[in-house]
RNA sequence: CGCGGGGUGGAGCAGCCCGGUAGCUCGUCAGGCUCAUAACCUGAAGGUCGGUGGUUCAAAUCCACCCCCCGCAA
């Protein structure tokens, strides 16, 4: 492997870049990059294909998907620490690492391939909500805004220094698909505004804030259950920010027999009375249960087997007094 | 062979085990009631019960294969 000459002594030449992507968010930043007239992607880094759907057969990565259709060469590493993709990396003499929702930590020897160094997107306004689901946490605790940051990686997770940002309102509709959606958009046009800055040298890194950092953890299906006891704008939050993955959940008893019910979309309404779980009113308005606080109105839901209903369709063919218990124990 | 549920008038469901008149909640249309209404009352239209084959005097129902949808799991 030769060395690269500096950057500055070709301008005409495009810059080299890896894109390491797997989840959906770094889709429109991997279009994003193929289509800029000063880069080359000249590979796609994603993790291994790995069985999902119904019938467990091994499907390719939602960024493989992409990169393979727009006739780019993906490369899927078991792990990319292993010596010998370092050497494959290496040898392809990258310019440019770009990392969006990648799944693994990348080692200081690879941190270190590429002259410009490795930039991630992260989809929140680090240092809070560093980790894995950072789209889900910012709505489960209700905050005002979120955003992308992009920064410059170092070895930790999500600890690199800030390059730039952009915010976004997260509005009171939102869910993890559509914040999940506007934040990619957002990643490439953020991406594509800095880089050329970026490779000119005219960003400042600046160090994260030493305070506010904190972690967002990977989601578990069981982070889905609704606990009735709590109050229902806490349970309306976990509603969106659970859709469409893993969905938020309770049981109802039906004819003898529990059967999981997915809550795909509810507000919240004033109530006093009745204990939490209890169906208040069941009619085309909505599917209302009380809350520790408050009650909700539950105005999309599904049962197991069957498909997404709006509350006046479901009741037509469920019958549902009020008085009901929800989930019970 | 990863596990499981389901396809029944326009929508959502029951009926299927124990074959023999197509049911429920809505919607639609017509009429009635009402100051009025998405409310209420009466009536009507609308279904080759996913497809193909088999068993049977007779199949939504039992058997075989196929197509499609969904939950779990990932």
């Amino acid at each position: 492997m030769g060395t690269l000459p500096p950057p500055d002594s070709t301008p005409s030449r495009r810059t080299r870049v890896v894109f390491f992507g797997t989840a959906p968010l770094g889709i429109p930043c991997l279009e994003a990059l193929v289509r800029a007239p000063a880069c080359e992607v000249v590979a796609v880094v994603t993790q291994p294909d790995r069985p999902r759907g119904r019938d467990l057969r091994l499907q390719p990565t939602p960024v493989k998907a992409v990169a393979q259709a727009l006739g780019l060469p993906v490369w899927q590493p078991d792990r990319c620490r292993d010596t010998a993709f370092l050497a494959q990396l290496r040898a392809l003499g990258p310019d440019l690492i770009v990392v969006v929702a990648y799944g693994q930590l990348l080692p200081p020897a690879l941190l270190e391939i590429p002259p410009h160094g490795c930039l991630n997107l992260h989809a929140s306004l680090l240092p809070r909500h560093r980790g894995a689901a950072p789209i889900q946490w910012a709505l489960l605790e209700g905050d005002p805004e979120t955003g992308v940051t992009l920064m410059k990686m170092d070895p930790g997770l999500d600890t690199g220094d800030i390059l730039a940002r952009v915010t976004t309102p997260i509005f009171p509709d939102d869910t993890a698909q559509t914040l999940h959606d506007r934040l990619a958009a957002l990643a490439a046009a953020l991406l594509i505004q800095t880089l050329p800055d970026y490779l000119a040298g005219r960003l400042v890194p600046h160090p994260q804030p030493p305070t506010g950092a904190t972690y967002a953890r990977k989601l578990t299906r069981e982070d889905g259950r609704l606990d009735w006891t709590r109050p229902a704008a806490e349970l309306e939050r976990r509603v969106r920010a659970l859709t469409p993955w893993p969905g938020a959940f309770t049981y109802l008893s039906l004819a003898g027999h529990r059967l999981l019910l997915k809550i795909w979309a509810a507000r919240v309404v004033p109530a006093a009375t009745g204990a939490p779980g209890t169906v208040l009113a069941a009619d085309a308005a909505g599917l209302v249960i009380r809350c520790g606080a408050d009650a909700l109105s539950v105005t999309e839901l599904q049962r197991e087997g069957g498909r997404r209903l709006r509350a006046a369709e479901f009741l037509a063919g469920h019958r549902l007094e009020p008085g009901t218990r929800l989930d019970p124990s």
